[in-house]
DNA sequence: CAAATAGTGTCTCTAAGACAATATCAC
DNA sequence: GTGATATTGTCTTAGAGACACTATTTG
C-alpha cells in the first residue's frame, strides 16, 4: 500500500489499527461519474460557395436499457471501481459506451441529494468532456454504440424557469428546472419536470451546460470542438454556438489573437478567399493535461 | 423511498428489480468531506490612531487524536452519513469539530487518488467555507475545541514549485507542492514534502486557497469575513490579504460599488475621519443562499 | 466582374490603474 | 492645528464593441 504524503514511517500502533480497520464495518454510498458529452456539429449543407451556416451543440445521451428508468434517456456514466481515480472512472466509461477517447475532461460538481436514485444513496461527480466534430461523426456511424446525439436548446423564461430542450433523431425531450439560487458563480437546479430523463440527469446537464459556457466565455474550451488546425471563423462559430451570441469578426480576432499561432497553411477551393489555418498556442495558463 | 425527476410511475418489474437490488454487492469506496475554513484575522495591535494595520489570512488545522496519521495536523473533515447530502456533511463536520456555524460553503474539488489514504478508498470531496473575524476569535477562546488556526503564506518558487507554509501558535509546518499541470484554470497539485500534514491534505489545501483566491477576486467571497456591516477599508483589506496585493482606494471603491449599499451608520472614536458602514447588496448574480 | 468569405483599421466607450486633492474626526 | 484615515475627482491607458473598408479566391 502507497501512503502519499507521509512525513514519518508507519509505527506498530498505527499497523496494529490499519490491520483491524474494516471498511466494511461502516456505511458507505456507492459512487458514480457521469460524463455529459459535447460537440458542436455543422450543417451537412454543402452548396457551393457557402461554408456551413448553422452550428448545434450537441449533447450524448443514451437510453437505459436496465432498470431503474428503463428505456428512459440517461447521461452516460457508471460505477467507479476499485482501482481507479474518478477522472479515470470517467474517460472509461464515456470510451466503453461511445468508443470517443476525450481530449480532456473537468469535473461539473458533485450530486448527492438523498431520493435521486432509486436503488439507493449514490453519490455522482459529474464531469464535461468536448468530442470534436470529427469523432462525433465516426461515433455516430458506428452501429454498435446505442448513444445518440441531442442538439441542444436552452432558454431561460421570465420566472427564474430553465427550458433544457433536447432534440434528437426522433425524440425530444423538454425538461423544465428552476433555479435554487446562486452559490458562487454556480446556479443550483432543482427539477421541474424531468421530461424524461433518468435519475436527476436534467439537473447535472444544466449544471455542466453551465460549465461549459462559463470556460467558453474564457476560450478554455473552444478549442478541443475541432482539429488541431482550424481557421479562426470556425472558432468563432464554436464559440457563438455555445454561447448563443453573434459576434464581430474583427473584435473576436483580437480577443483570440493571444491564444492561437498561425500556421503556413490555407483552405482552399471554397470559392472565396482562402483561410490561414491557425493551431492553438500553449500558454502558461494552459498546461494542457491529457488523462 | 422519494423518486427525483420520475415523469412515469414505476411499473411492477422495476418494483422487482428494485427490491432484489442489493448494494452491498458491489464494491463501494468511503466518501468523505474535508472543509477548509479560512478566516482573515487582524492585528491586536490597538495602538490609538491606528486601525489594525497587517491582517493574515488563517486556515483551521485539528490535530488527529486517532490512527491514522495520529498527532498529524489534519483539515477538519468526516464520512458522509447515509441520510445527509455532502454539503450538509461538511457543514456538520465542521459545526461538530469547531463549534462554528459558517454563512455558506464552496466546492473545492474531489480527491479520489487511489493510495489518498492507508485505511483503504476514500473519495473525498473538499469545501471551502469562511468564518468571520468574530467567530473566529470567539472559537479561538473555547478551550473544549481542539482546532486551531494556522496563518498561510504561500509563495511560488520559480520552478513550478509551491510552498505553502502554516504557522501556528506552537507549530509550523512547510508543505511543498508540485504544478502538474493547469486543467481549466485549476492546478493539479502534486505532493513533493507534505510537511507534516495528515493524507494528501497538502494538495487539498492548495487547491483551497486557490478557489478563494479566485472568488475572493470577483468579491464573491469577501464580504463572508466581515460582520454585516462594515466600512470600505476594512473590505478592501480583506481582498488585499486574500490576494496578497496592495490597491489604491479610489480604485477599490469604484470597482466595489455594485455590491454594496450605503447604511446610516458611521464608525466613531477613532481618531480620524469616521467611516460610513456599508452592508452587501444583494444582486441577481448572489442570491444568496444560506445552508 | 460578382459573390462570398477573410482579414484590417479605427472610432468610441467603458473600466481599471495612478495620483492628486479634499474632508472630518480625536486629541 | 496635527496626525491619521475617509472619500472624491480626474488623467491616462487598455480593451471591448461597432462599423467601414480592403483582400483574395472561384466561377
Amino acid at each position: 500500500m502507497k501512503h502519499l504524503g507521509r512525513g514519518m514511517k508507519m509505527d506498530a500502533n498505527e499497523e496494529r489499527y490499519l490491520s483491524a480497520y474494516r471498511m466494511e464495518d461502516y456505511d458507505r454510498p456507492s459512487v458514480t461519474t457521469d460524463i455529459v458529452a459535447f460537440t458542436v456539429r455543422s450543417e451537412e449543407d454543402e452548396s457551393w460557395r457557402r461554408d456551413s451556416k448553422d452550428n448545434r451543440l450537441s449533447v450524448l445521451l443514451i437510453q437505459r436499457g436496465e432498470h431503474p428508468f428503463i428505456n428512459h434517456w440517461a447521461i452516460p456514466g457508471g460505477f467507479l471501481r476499485m482501482d481507479e481515480t474518478l477522472e479515470e472512472c470517467a474517460l472509461r466509461e464515456i470510451r466503453e459506451e461511445t468508443g470517443v477517447n476525450p481530449v480532456s475532461i473537468m469535473p461539473a460538481g458533485t450530486f448527492s441529494a438523498c431520493g435521486r436514485d432509486p436503488r439507493g444513496r449514490v453519490i455522482s461527480n459529474a464531469f464535461t468532456t468536448i468530442i470534436s466534430e470529427e469523432s462525433a461523426r465516426l461515433m455516430a456511424s458506428d452501429d454498435a454504440v446505442d448513444a445518440k446525439w441531442f442538439d441542444v436548446y436552452y432558454e431561460r423564461n421570465e420566472a427564474e424557469a430553465y427550458v433544457l430542450k433536447l432534440v434528437g433523431e426522433n425524440v425530444t425531450l423538454e425538461a423544465k428546472l428552476e433555479a435554487k439560487g446562486k452559490q458562487f458563480g454556480r446556479t443550483v437546479f432543482g427539477i421541474v419536470d424531468s421530461g424524461g430523463l433518468a435519475f436527476d440527469h436534467a439537473v447535472i446537464l444544466a449544471s455542466a451546460l453551465e460549465t461549459l459556457r462559463d470556460k467558453a466565455e474564457s476560450f478554455e474550451v473552444i478549442f478541443d470542438f475541432l482539429p488541431e488546425k482550424f481557421t479562426l471563423t470556425a472558432l468563432q462559430k464554436v464559440q457563438e454556438t455555445i454561447l448563443n451570441v453573434s459576434l464581430l469578426p474583427a473584435n473576436f480576432r483580437r480577443k483570440i489573437a493571444d491564444y492561437v499561432v498561425e500556421t503556413d497553411e490555407y483552405t482552399a477551393g471554397a470559392g472565396h478567399r482562402p483561410a490561414k489555418l491557425y493551431r492553438r498556442k500553449e500558454t502558461e495558463r494552459n498546461g494542457i493535461r491529457k488523462w
